[in-house]
RNA sequence: GCGGAUAUGGCGUAAUUGGUAGCCGCGCUAGACUUAGGAUCUAGUUCUUAACCGAGUGGGGGUUCGAGUCCCCCUAUCCGCACCA
C-alpha cells in the first residue's frame, strides 16, 4: 500500500473530531501544562504560510508534553473585533459580523485541514457577547478601582472616597470632600480612576475616523491603512497603564522571555531616574512657579535658560505683552503641525522667547524662558531646564539662538575647555563637575546624589522616576468593538449594573461617523439606559431623570485580546470571567508562541490586564505568560524578469551581459516559474500585455531573478497552506515548516524544499512495509545498530522538543530513516516506537501506523519512548588525533582508553603514520571521548 | 543617534556548547531504470587540485594544546525606539 495521505489525513481528522480526542478538562490528577498561540484576526485573506508556524510549533510541544503524561490546555480562538470588517462593511454595507463570520469560517477551515490539536470545545471570539461581558465587566472593575501607591495595588476606589470623607486623604484638594458637588467629588476621582476620562493629546486619524493608541501609529501613520496621524485634544476613555509601569519592568525580570523582547520592552516603558525641581518665574506678583523633570541634576548650575512645550498652559500667564503675539503665533503654529511633519523635521530647531524670565534656585541667576516644540507634552512636566554645554539638542538650541553656553562637566577637573570652540554637546555620564559651587570637583553621580539631597532639603524638589509609557487610550470611535458600559447622568458617567452585562452591540442603519461628527453608533436609536428598569431602551426617551445617553465610542482591539489565555482556562462560565478553580488549576500560560509585532502593545496591555486582575485576587500569577516564543515571519521568495526599457516587448534573460542598464525588474508570478526558469507560454497567457513577449535567451532559457520579500500577493509570491496540503498532505506540511530552521528566524519559503521532505514521508511509510494485513514487521531482537540507531533518535529528538529545535528533530528523523533503509530493518521493536516519536510532528501518518501496527487506541494516548543509555555505549571510540592542535589523523581506542594508551597506540601507528617516532611528546592532551592532541 | 540581534558552501541550515566544520534537505553533476520524465534509485558535491598538499565559519587582533563557539576592535544586514530632558 502507497501512502496515500489524501485519504487518510481527512479520515483520522473526523476520527479525531468525532472521538473528542483533544477534550481537555479541568479536573485531572495530571500535572498541568497550557499552551497558548496567539489567537488570529480573521482576515479576508485566509492564512498563508507563514501563519501555521508558531500553531505548527505549539501543537508539537502540546501533543509531546501529552504523550509525556501532562494534561495540555491547548485551546483556539479568534480576535475578531478589528478595522478591517468595519472598513469593508463602509465601502460594502455588508455587516461586519457577517464578513467575520464569513472569514472565521474560512480559517477554521485552513486549520482543520493542517490537524491541529486544539481544543475547540473552548473556543472563544472576543466579539461573542458570552465573551466581551467580562471584557465590559472587566472595565467595570477598573473604573471602580484606583492605584493604591502605599500597597502598590489596585484598590477599590471607595476606600479612597472613606479617606477623603474622613480626612485622612486631602491630596490636590482645594476644599473640603464633603463641601464638593457631586461633580467637583467626580472630577476628582477621575484622576485616581484606573479606567478614566480626560481630555488628553490623542492620535487623531482623519480618514479611520478614530483615535488610535501609541503603539497603533508608526513613523506618524497609522499601522493599519497607512494613513496620516495628527495630534488632536479629546475628551477619552484611557486606562491608567503608567501606574503599574514600575511592576510591568519588574516582572519582566521572572519571565523567560527573549532578551531582546524584554529590551524592546524596558525601553518602550523607558524608565528614567532623576529630579523634579520647581522653578520660580522671576518677577511674578503671584509667585509663578514650574516644575521641570532632568535626569542630571549635577547639571544645574549650567542652566542657561528654560524651555516650556507649546502645549504648557503656564504660556498664558507669564508671555510678556511684547512677545504675546509672536508667541501665540508660534504655539498655534506648532499646535497643527501634523505627526508626521514634526517627525521629520525633528533636526530643525524652532522656538521664541516668551519675554519671561526664571530664577535658578541653586544660583539665583535670571535665565531667560523659551517655547519650543522639542519639548514633549506628554513626558515629564512639559517643561526642562536647559543646559547646552551636556544635551545636544540644548546645545543645538543654544546655538541657533546665540544663547550662552556653560561647561559645568569635565572629563577631569583641568580638562575645562571653551564650548565656543566645540562641535557638539558633552553628555557623557562620566567625569566630573566644574564650575558648580558645592559640587564642583564630585564625580557625576555623586554629584547627582548631592545636588537632589540639597534640593530637598530646600524643599523646591525631590528625587522621582519617570516612565515614557503614556497611558493607553480605550476609546475608538467605531461600531466593530465592545460598548462601553457606560450611561451619561448630568455629562457623569457612570457604570452599568454588572448584572446588566453584556451591554450589547447595537444596530446601526450606518457604519460611518454621524452628521455631526459623532461615532457610528450616534446611528443607533436603540441606545439610552432606563436606570430604574435596567435595561437599553429606545434613545427618544432619553429625559435626564431616569433615561440617560450611553457612551458612543468603543473598546480599541487590545481590549479583547487582554484576557483572553484565561476565559480559556475555564470559557462556557456565565457566572464569573473564569472560576478560580480552574485559575489554581491551570495558573497562567506555559508557552506563549505569537509575533514579536505584539512586543509594545498587546504583550503590554494584557501584563497589565493579569497584574490588575491580580490585584483583584482573580489570575493567581504575577505574570500571565511564562515562556514567549516569537515566531520568525516566513518571507516570500519573489521571481522577476527583466523588461526591455526600449522595448516593452522584450525580456532579457538575467544573466545576460549588460543587461541591467538595459531593464527594469518586475515581479513574475512564481507559479509559473520553476527553478528559476520562466514557463515562457505560461508568461504570454499570464497577462494580455504579456502576449506578444519576445525573449532574450540564455542556453535556450529564460533565467529570472529572484528576491527575498514579505509574502504578499502584490509580489506574486504568496504560498497557500491549502495548495500545499492538497500537493503533499498536512503531514509534509508540518514537517516542512519545522524543517526550514530555527522557529524564532526570519526565513524564505523555498518551493522546492518540501519535496525533500515528502519523500522522507514516503520513505518512511515503507519502513513499515504496510500490507492489507497490516505492517509486515518481525518480532526479531534487533541488531546493536538498530537499536542504536533508535536510541540515538529518541534522545536527539526529546532533547531538541525540550529546547525548541524542531529543525534539527526532523533532520534527525531523516538520519534514522536513512539508517535503518539502508539496513533494511522489519523489527517492529525498533519501528513501534518510532511512530510514538514522529506523533506529535506528523499526526496523521503516525496514527494511521499506529493502527496499522495493531492498536486500537490513538497515538495520541500513547506513551513517548524512553531511550536507553546502553544502547549508545561504544565499544570504541574514533579519536582525532592533533599534533599541536592540527587534526592528523584517527585512531579507534577503547571506550574505557586513557591517555597512556592512547600515547602507546600511537606509537605502536605502521610506518606511514608516525608522526610521533621515540620523541617524548612535551604535553598530551586526552579529553576522553573527544580528543587526542599531542604537542611536540 | 540609542538599544537589541545576526553573519558558516550556489541556497535553507547543522555542529554533543571549547575538541575531526559543513549533519539533514534543496540545487547541481554523473550514472542506472524507463517510450518518456518536472518519477524513482545509486554515487559525488566548501574552495583550490589530476591527486596529495593547502586554504576555509563577514574583517582584524587576543586567550588557549585546540576557537564557528570565549574576549576586544571594526564592517555589513535585520529588528525595535527615536527631540523621552
Amino acid at each position: 500500500m502507497d501512502y496515500n495521505f489524501r485519504e487518510l489525513e481527512p479520515r483520522w481528522q473526523n476520527q479525531w473530531r468525532q472521538q473528542g480526542v483533544y477534550h481537555v478538562d479541568n479536573n485531572s490528577t495530571k500535572p498541568h501544562f497550557y499552551v497558548l498561540d496567539m489567537f488570529p484576526y480573521p482576515s479576508g485573506a485566509g492564512l498563508h504560510v507563514g501563519h501555521p508556524l508558531g500553531y505548527i510549533a505549539s501543537d508539537i510541544y502540546a501533543r509531546y508534553k501529552r504523550l509525556r503524561g501532562y494534561n495540555v490546555l491547548h485551546p483556539m480562538g479568534y480576535d475578531a473585533y478589528g478595522l478591517p470588517a468595519e472598513q469593508y462593511a463602509i465601502q460594502t454595507g455588508q455587516h461586519p459580523a457577517v464578513t467575520t463570520e464569513k472569514n472565521i469560517a474560512r480559517y477554521r477551515e485552513q486549520l482543520d485541514k493542517i490537524g491541529f490539536s486544539y481544543d475547540w470545545d473552548r473556543e472563544v471570539r472576543t466579539c461573542d457577547p458570552h465573551y466581551y461581558k467580562w471584557t465590559q465587566w472587566t472595565f467595570i472593575q477598573l473604573f471602580h478601582h484606583y492605584y493604591d501607591t502605599e500597597q502598590d495595588k489596585a484598590r477599590p476606589i471607595s476606600e479612597l472616597v472613606s479617606k477623603l470623607q474622613n480626612g485622612s486623604w486631602t491630596e490636590g484638594l482645594v476644599k473640603p470632600w464633603n463641601e464638593m458637588t457631586e461633580h467637583e467629588q467626580q472630577d476628582y476621582l477621575m484622576n485616581y480612576r484606573l479606567a478614566y476620562l480626560a481630555d488628553i493629546p490623542v492620535n487623531w486619524c482623519p480618514q479611520l475616523g478614530t483615535v488610535l493608541a501609541n503603539d497603533e501609529v508608526v513613523n506618524g501613520l497609522s499601522v493599519r491603512g497607512g494613513y496620516p496621524v495628527e495630534r488632536k485634544l479629546m475628551r477619552q476613555w484611557s486606562l491608567r497603564i503608567t501606574a503599574y509601569a514600575q511592576r510591568l519592568v519588574d516582572g519582566l525580570d521572572t519571565v523567560d522571555w527573549t532578551d531582546s523582547l524584554k529590551e524592546i520592552q524596558r525601553n518602550w516603558i523607558g524608565r528614567s531616574e532623576g529630579a523634579a525641581v520647581w522653578f520660580p518665574v522671576a518677577d511674578s506678583n503671584e509667585e509663578l512657579r514650574f516644575e521641570i523633570f532632568t535626569t542630571r541634576p549635577d547639571t544645574i548650575f549650567g542652566v542657561t535658560f528654560m524651555v516650556l512645550c507649546p502645549e504648557h498652559e503656564m504660556i498664558e500667564c507669564i508671555v510678556s505683552e511684547a512677545q504675546r503675539e509672536e508667541v501665540m503665533q508660534y504655539v498655534s503654529w506648532a499646535k497643527n503641525r501634523s505627526e508626521r511633519e514634526r517627525q521629520a523635521e525633528v533636526k530643525k530647531v524652532s522656538g521664541v522667547f516668551t519675554g519671561a524670565y526664571a530664577i535658578n534656585p541653586l544660583t539665583h541667576e535670571r535665565i531667560p524662558i523659551y517655547v519650543s516644540d522639542y519639548v514633549l507634552a506628554g513626558y515629564g512636566t512639559g517643561a526642562i531646564m536647559a543646559v547646552p554645554a551636556h544635551d545636544s539638542r540644548d546645545f543645538a538650541f543654544a546655538r541657533h539662538f546665540g544663547l550662552p553656553i556653560r561647561q559645568v562637566v569635565a572629563p577631569s577637573v583641568d580638562e575645562i575647555s571653551d564650548p565656543a570652540t566645540w562641535d557638539e554637546s558633552l553628555d557623557s555620564k562620566t567625569g566630573v563637575s566644574v564650575n558648580s559651587d558645592f559640587i564642583t570637583g564630585m564625580k557625576v553621580r555623586d554629584a547627582m546624589r548631592a545636588v537632589i539631597d540639597r534640593v530637598e532639603q530646600m524643599g523646591i524638589g525631590h528625587r522621582t522616576v519617570n516612565y515614557r509609557l503614556r497611558d493607553a487610550i480605550f476609546s475608538r470611535q467605531r461600531y466593530w468593538g465592545e460598548p462601553f458600559p457606560i450611561y451619561y447622568k448630568d455629562n457623569i458617567p457612570y457604570t452599568l449594573p454588572e448584572d446588566c452585562l453584556p451591554l450589547l452591540l447595537p444596530e446601526v442603519s450606518d457604519f460611518k461617523p454621524t452628521a455631526t461628527g459623532e461615532p457610528p453608533l450616534g446611528h443607533a436609536t436603540q441606545w439610552a439606559w432606563d436606570e430604574k428598569n435596567r435595561k437599553v431602551v429606545d434613545n427618544s426617551l432619553i429625559d435626564g431623570i431616569s433615561v440617560f445617553p450611553l457612551e458612543l465610542s468603543t473598546m480599541p482591539g487590545f481590549a479583547g485580546s487582554s484576557g483572553y489565555y484565561l476565559r480559556y482556562m475555564d470559557p462556557r462560565n456565565e457566572e464569573a470571567y473564569f472560576s478560580q478553580q480552574a485559575v489554581n488549576y491551570w495558573q497562567n500560560v506555559d508557552l506563549y508562541i505569537g509575533g514579536a509585532e505584539h512586543g509594545t502593545g498587546h504583550l503590554i496591555y494584557a501584563r497589565f490586564w493579569n497584574k490588575f486582575l491580580f490585584d483583584l485576587g482573580l489570575s493567581v500569577k504575577q505574570e500571565p505568560f511564562q515562556k514567549l516564543i516569537n515566531q520568525g515571519m516566513i518571507q516570500g521568495r519573489s521571481n522577476f524578469v527583466y523588461r526591455s526599457k526600449e522595448d516593452n516587448n522584450l525580456f532579457i534573460s538575467k544573466n545576460i551581459a549588460g543587461r541591467e542598464e538595459k531593464t527594469v525588474a518586475i515581479h513574475v508570478d512564481i507559479n509559473i516559474v520553476d527553478n528559476d526558469i520562466l514557463d515562457i507560454e505560461k508568461f504570454r497567457q499570464w497577462r494580455p500585455e504579456f502576449a506578444d513577449a519576445r525573449f532574450e535567451l540564455e542556453d535556450g532559457k529564460y533565467v529570472c531573478g529572484w528576491e527575498i520579500e514579505k509574502m504578499s500577493k502584490s509580489m506574486f509570491n504568496v504560498q497557500n497552506p491549502d495548495d500545499r496540503v492538497e500537493r503533499y498532505g498536512a503531514d509534509t506540511l508540518r514537517l516542512y515548516e519545522m524543517f526550514l530552521g530555527p522557529v524564532e528566524q526570519a526565513k524564505p519559503w523555498d518551493t522546492k524544499g518540501i519535496e525533500g521532505v515528502f519523500r522522507f514521508l514516503r520513505k518512511f511509510w515503507k519502513l513499515y512495509r504496510v500490507e492489507d494485513g497490516g505492517c509486515q514487521l518481525n518480532d526479531q531482537t534487533p541488531s546493536k545498530a538498530e537499536l542504536k540507531t533508535l536510541h540515538q533518535t529518541i534522545k536527539k529528538v526529546t532533547d531538541d522538543i525540550e529546547r525548541f529545535s524542531f529543525n534539527t528533530s526532523v533532520s534527525a528523523f531523516m538520519v534514522c530513516c536513512n539508517e535503518l533503509t539502508a539496513a533494511n530493518t522489519a523489527s517492529r521493536q525498533v519501528l513501534e516506537p518510532l511512530v510514538v516519536l514522529l506523533a506529535p510532528f506528523a499526526p496523521h501518518i503516525a496514527e494511521e501506523l499506529w493502527h496499522q501496527l495493531g492498536h486500537d487506541t490513538s497515538v495520541c494516548t500513547a506513551q513517548w519512548p524512553a531511550y536507553d543509555e546502553t544502547c549508545l555505549v561504544e565499544d570504541t571510540f574514533t579519536y582525532p588525533v592533533s599534533f599541536n592542535g592540527k587534526m592528523r589523523f584517527t585512531i579507534d581506542l577503547p571506550s574505557s582508553a586513557s591517555a597512556d594508551d592512547a600515547l602507546q597506540a600511537i606509537r605502536a601507528l605502521p610506518e606511514g603514520k608516525k608522526w610521533l617516532g621515540d620523541a617524548t611528546p612535551k604535553k598530551v592532551i586526552f579529553v576522553p571521548k573527544k580528543i587526542v592532541n599531542i604537542v611536540l
